[in-house]
DNA sequence: TATAAAGCAACACGTAACGTGCTGCTCAAG
DNA sequence: CTTGAGCAGCACGTTACGTGTTGCTTTATA
């Protein structure tokens, strides 16, 4: 026989936890002493261990106790409907990890909080991702469209994002630059090393991209980018252009 | 400016959170009407979408006033905090998983409820799962340790578990069938056929586990495996070799 | 313009699984 | 017999609201 304290101390659970599973009829004393002491059998230990091996496994006091009168008869069925919770909090985390994702490269790259942008990558999360993807639906097929998916920050590299926000940190620094200079090129340059590296080299990829990038000018699947960068990337390559006409 | 019903409707929120939001005076109406209705401006509006892009990021009310009113100056550090708490949540609902389907299997082949199984089953994810190999560090040397370890049931396709629980579960239920007999033997080479296609022809893992198994005879790392069924394979390996020699 | 219907404020209590703190009691050791 | 530790029983706090009530205000309809 263990008074409460003894009880509480060889099973690692508190007092008032002890309180708690007496007061809603969960685990109570066998015997008492004169003075009302709770007394605890070794069927009452069994018993919590039991509990505390339910509560482990995810189910709730108020469905431990049901598991625990019902016998064998709903095990398999509860376990089974556990099982299902879990499976949806962990795509519930997975989702909320990307968009946390999403928000602290957002911060990152922009140096300051852009509503706006936090609303679209958790809009892009919480509906149905197609739909996001509905504005390019002119300039992608459904390849496409698959592939622009998968890249998403979680499958991307920690490297590969810090060089992303370099570059394009650095061109919306120099926006202003001589589309022209060596500099120029030389950002547009890294951006489409970057580019490839990310795409591979499918040409018919990118110039859809492309072709959706001009038209839409903004959206969030190309989010780190904005009108003034893609028009900075056009300048310098009409430059360029330019330069090997003069060159011929 | 809105009313609460018509912002609750606008914004999908209950009156009920909007009141509550108030009390904690996280969103208070900019004004009042004359018999006292409350009136939210577009500000407030904007505001109440910032708490809620917020709260779908996993912020508690408490963490979002703080970051509404510290502006710019905590985000990332909230947003690591934020990603570490849910990859704690992600391991623990990762091992919640693994100990539900290895109950749940665990309570498949038995036919009923074994508490001692169950609670070995938790211990087993509970602690560090080394500390549940001990035991058998005498007879498997590290790799070994990290081949069985990966072996858990998460690792197992549903199909090869069935498989696994059939073949001992026919052999638990013909533990005492002549050694020598037909379908004895049949049983153990099914179990055989089993334990290869799960640990490939790696010839020393095999020995190595073998003698641990005899030598242990109980533990969780085998489990569905017992005594008896050990007992059982012995005499079925014994009564072949007996037969070979008379063969010869 | 009178009245009915709908909307609203303010409040209270409930939720899950305990933590924290209190008062007045009981038990075990010295 | 006393002291101190342990205990029972109670109350209130926690999070983010849901549910329900009463008495008031606004809007819609006749």
């Amino acid at each position: 026989m263990y008074t409460i304290g003894k009880l509480s101390k060889n099973s690692g659970v508190t007092v008032r936890t002890l309180d708690y599973y007496g007061e809603i009829g969960l685990i109570e004393p066998t015997s008492k002493t004169e003075g009302g002491y709770r007394l605890y059998s070794e069927d009452d230990v069994m018993r919590l261990e039991r509990v505390l091996a339910l509560k482990y496994m995810g189910f709730s006091l108020e469905q431990i106790k049901e598991i625990l009168e019902d016998s064998t008869s709903t095990w398999q069925e509860s376990i089974q409907q556990q099982l299902e919770l879990i499976k949806k909090e962990q795509e519930r985390l997975e989702t909320l990890e990307k968009s946390l994702l999403g928000v602290s490269y957002a911060i990152e790259i922009e140096g300051e909080i852009n509503w706006q942008i936090i609303f679209s990558i958790i809009k892009m999360y919480q509906q149905h991702p197609e739909e996001t993807l509905n504005p390019y639906a002119d300039y992608l097929n459904s390849q496409e469209m698959k592939r622009v998916m998968d890249m998403n920050v979680k499958n991307m590299s920690e490297e590969d994002i810090k060089k992303w926000i370099n570059v394009i940190h650095d061109m919306k620094d120099n926006l202003d630059l001589d589309p022209a200079s060596e500099k120029a090129q030389r950002l547009v340059e890294d951006w489409s090393n970057q580019v490839e590296s990310m795409f591979g080299n499918d040409e018919e990829l990118l110039l859809d991209m492309w072709g959706a990038l001009q038209n839409l000018k903004e959206g969030i699947v190309f989010y780190p980018m904005n009108k003034e960068v893609i028009q900075f990337i056009e300048r310098v390559f009409m430059a360029k252009e330019e330069e090997l006409k003069n060159d011929t």
